[in-house]
This record gives structure tokens, sequence and C-alpha cells, in this order.
RNA sequence: GUGGCCGUAGCUCAGCCCGGUUAGAGCACCUGUUUGUGGUACAGGAUGUCGGGGGUUCAAAUCCCCUCGGUCACCCCA
């Protein structure tokens, strides 16, 4: 089966119970955090017309070589959306909600490269966007929903990096004082980084080879680049962290992969996380892209959490456990399985969680199957309980305790024992 | 896209370097010891085209090539 076409594409896979039942937890969770701030939710396509995602910059390898993208049957050229930032602010200038607009969303979303832990083709994510203000206190609420959200989660070892990218002059400012240092530089850095330097000179900063240090540590820093308006905001947003006590570094070397960024930008890194795939989320303030397309200048700021990653995280805290089996009742009948049918069937349409074996196993084995499934307890039916109108009921987690009951006091005991 | 490692039963893996009887182990699964009772113990049982294709050879899980997949790192990102 190994070699087989039946299996899931490459970067792909499934999730099954307790995995799939631990991640509608996340998203639910996510869901409360998000809502309880004003957050609504949004469910978005998850393919768009490419012209959305290549708006996102062709600087950025999200759209020069991940995009998963094909001609549709009327010849429309499609992505599947490799995040949602960009589908958002297309929903927003076609839509043109009243502002402040805030909402929140989990979903899939899809990028073509090489596959390894904590990186998939298709991944989950959950973010919130928020569009229509500039206030730098807004940019400190969609962080502290995020940073309550890794505390709700257990998360304990997050750390926050902070920078700013500026106005869109300071950008484009530390872009040439960036690209004139690294001209200069050139032959002191790795062949890779040359070529990103001529694709992205920002990038560069984020080279992680040793030859690259040392050029990296001197190059300028976009702090020095900012305006009197992209300062005062970003000491406003650290202002907001400081009142709320949520801890963060300022690293001026934290360059996101999206380009639309400008002033605040962070990211949030997990030190528990054994591989090289330790940024669990990142966002920014995105105030340039609304006009992009073609809606009217709005400001927005969001962030969007990768669920696997984080997901990876908290395996290695040991927290936010996988789920157990909730179940109460087995169903044993060592008749024919007609009462079972009928008895799972009552008890279920009562609220409690039942199961029971088929295909007439030996007692033995419904036992086995009952002790199995989780059950605390255990409702046999034999030929001797039908003869005499009762059940018997067992408990499977104490002491081996067991006794009969009339069959019409069935339910009330049940829930004399469970509830 | 580049490079390293890996791919043997449902799962975790041994065997591969030094080709050669019916390819093994543990766990899980099923049956029995207990003809109506799980969790422990003991006994027994089923399961593999040794990832796929090609080649070398009298003979390939074992050697060679290609390919697919996984994994780790780079690139980049969640």
């Amino acid at each position: 089966m190994k070699d087989s076409l039946y299996r899931a594409p490459k970067g792909t896979r499934d999730l099954v119970w307790p995995d799939s039942e631990r991640r509608r937890s996340f998203i639910n969770l996510f869901a409360e955090i998000s809502s309880s701030a004003g957050y609504e939710e949004i469910v978005l396509p998850m393919f768009e017309h490419i012209e959305v995602f290549q708006r996102l910059g062709d600087g950025t390898d999200v759209v020069r070589k991940e995009m998963y993208d094909f001609e549709d049957k009327g010849g429309r050229q499609i992505a599947l959306r490799p995040e949602q930032t960009a589908s958002i602010v297309r929903s927003y200038a076609e839509n043109r909600p009243p502002l402040p607009w805030k909402v929140w969303y989990a979903g899939p979303n899809f990028r073509y490269e090489r596959a390894q832990r904590g990186r998939y083709r298709q991944f989950d994510q959950v973010g919130m966007e928020a569009l229509g203000s500039e206030d730098p206190y807004l940019d400190v609420e969609v962080i502290s929903v995020a940073w309550r959200f890794y505390e709700a989660l257990g998360l304990k070892n997050v750390n926050l990096l902070l920078n700013s990218m500026g106005t869109a002059n300071d950008r484009s400012r530390y872009i040439e004082a960036l690209s004139e240092y690294f001209a200069n530089q050139k032959g002191d850095l790795s062949k890779e980084s040359q070529d990103t330097f001529v694709a992205n000179p920002l990038r560069v900063l984020d080279s992680k080879r040793d030859e690259d240090a040392q050029v990296i540590a001197e190059a300028p820093s976009i702090l020095d680049h900012l305006s009197d308006e992209a300062n005062d905001h970003f000491i406003k947003v650290q202002e907001g962290l400081e009142k709320l006590g949520i801890p963060y570094s300022v690293e001026p070397k934290l360059v996101r992969g999206l380009d639309y960024y400008l002033k605040t930008t962070f990211e949030f890194i997990s030190e528990s996380i054994d591989a090289a795939q330790d940024a669990i989320g990142g966002g920014g303030r995105y105030d340039g892209l609304a006009a992009e397309m073609g809606a009217p200048e709005t400001p927005g700021v969001g962030f969007a959490l990768g669920l696997d990653r984080t997901l990876m995280a908290c395996d290695a805290e040991k927290s936010f456990p996988e789920p157990k089996h909730l179940l109460e009742i087995f169903v044993v009948d060592a008749t024919d399985g007609s009462h079972a049918l009928v008895v799972a069937d009552q008890l279920r349409q009562e609220g409690f969680k039942v199961d029971r074996a088929f295909d007439n196993r030996s007692m033995k084995a419904q036992m086995k199957a009952a002790d199995k499934s989780g059950a605390k307890i255990a409702v046999i039916i034999g030929d001797d309980e039908v003869r005499s109108g009762v059940v018997t009921i067992r408990d499977l987690r104490g002491e081996d305790g067991q006794e009969e009951i009339a069959s019409e006091l069935m339910i009330a005991d049940l829930r004399k024992r469970l509830r």
C-alpha cells in the first residue's frame, strides 16, 4: 500500500483521533478567546484569483516559488491560498464592512515546498485581523490576544520578538541603505546570501549561515531609519505591552517573509521546539495593502499562528494534552445483538455516551472491547437477564462490583452512577 | 529547489556491511485456559509481493542504477 497512489499526497496527512479532536479543541479555544475580544469569525474561500496573492509582492518566496496555482476549467488562473491575510483584505475591499472590522479565522493554507517536520504543504493556521485603525494600542490588542492564547494553551517558553519596519518611506530608505551596505560587503557574504541580496536585500538579514553573521551584525539598523511618526508608534506599542505585562524583545533584524508589513512586525518563537521550525506565529501591520487591492487606504494589523507548530510546542511542554475518550457505557449483549441495539439507542436518547460491539462476538470478547473503550460501566444483557426482565450493571473502573437491576429502573440507576 | 540519513508484519524495529534453507522479535490483534464476565498470567494463532521498477548473479531484503515516499538541515516560513 505504501507505493500506491491511494495515499495522502506529499506534504499532506490525515488527522485521525486523537489529533483530529485536539485540533478541534485548539480552534474552539482560539474562537473563544478571540470572540471575547470582539472579533467575529470569517470563513474565506480556500482559493482565489492568483492576483490576490501576487499583491503580496514578487520578492517573497510565497509568491515566487511556493504558490499552488492552476488554471480552472473556465481558464481562470487560480491559487490555493498560501495565507489568509490577503483574502481578508480582498474580502474587505469587496464587501466594505463598517470599520473597525475585527475578524478571526481558522483553516488550512497551502504552500508548494519541501515538507519536513512542522512544515507541510497543507497546514492549518488560526489568526485574526483588525482593519480600520492606526491606533498603536490596536497592535497591542492583537498581540495580547495571541499571547493570552498561548497562555491558555499552557505554553511558557514563548518569546515575543518585536520590530518596526517604519512607514513605506522609512522602509524604502532603509532598503536603500541596506543595499548599499551589502553591495560593499558582498565579498564577505555566502554565495546563497549574494543571491538572496539580488532578489530581496531585507531577507539577507534572515540568513542562519555562520559566514554571514559578521556582516549582518554590522549592518545598518531599521531603528535608525524610523521617521518620527513610525518611532512614536513603535514606542506606544512597547508601552502598551508593558502595561499588560507582556514581555518582548526588540529585534531590529526581524524581517518577516511577507513584504506588505509596515510599522509593527512581530514573531512568536518557541524555545521548546527542537527543530528549525521554531516560529510558531507572527504578524504585523499592513497599512498599504487595502489600497493595493482597490479599496480606499485602510490600515490593518493582524497575526497568524501555525496550528501544527504550536501543538509541537505544546507536546514539548506537555501542555494542552490529547483528549481522552468520553464513553460512559458499553452494552454487552450475549444473546443475538438485538437487545444491545435497542438499549444503546435508548440510553443515547437519554444523553449517555454509549457504544457496543457487533458481529455476535463472544461475551469475553465483548467485555474486552468494553474495557478498551474506556467506558465506566458495562450494561450486560444475556438470556438470564432477558428471562427475568433485568440487566446486569457492572462497574468497569473500581472493584469488581456488579448487580442486577430491573430493566425499567436501568436509566435511573445509571443516572445515579454517572451524574 | 540543494544536500545527508531512512523505507522489512497494523505499530516500533532486528536481519543488509561478509548475497544462499519455510524472513524474525516486541507491542497490538484473534482464540483458548475460564461452555455468560474485561483489566493480570500462561498457551496457541493469523498477518509481509522486505516502498516500486530495472540490472548484476545459478541465487537479491542483502550488491548497482532509477523512481516514489519519509526524515533532518539549507532556502524560506507557520
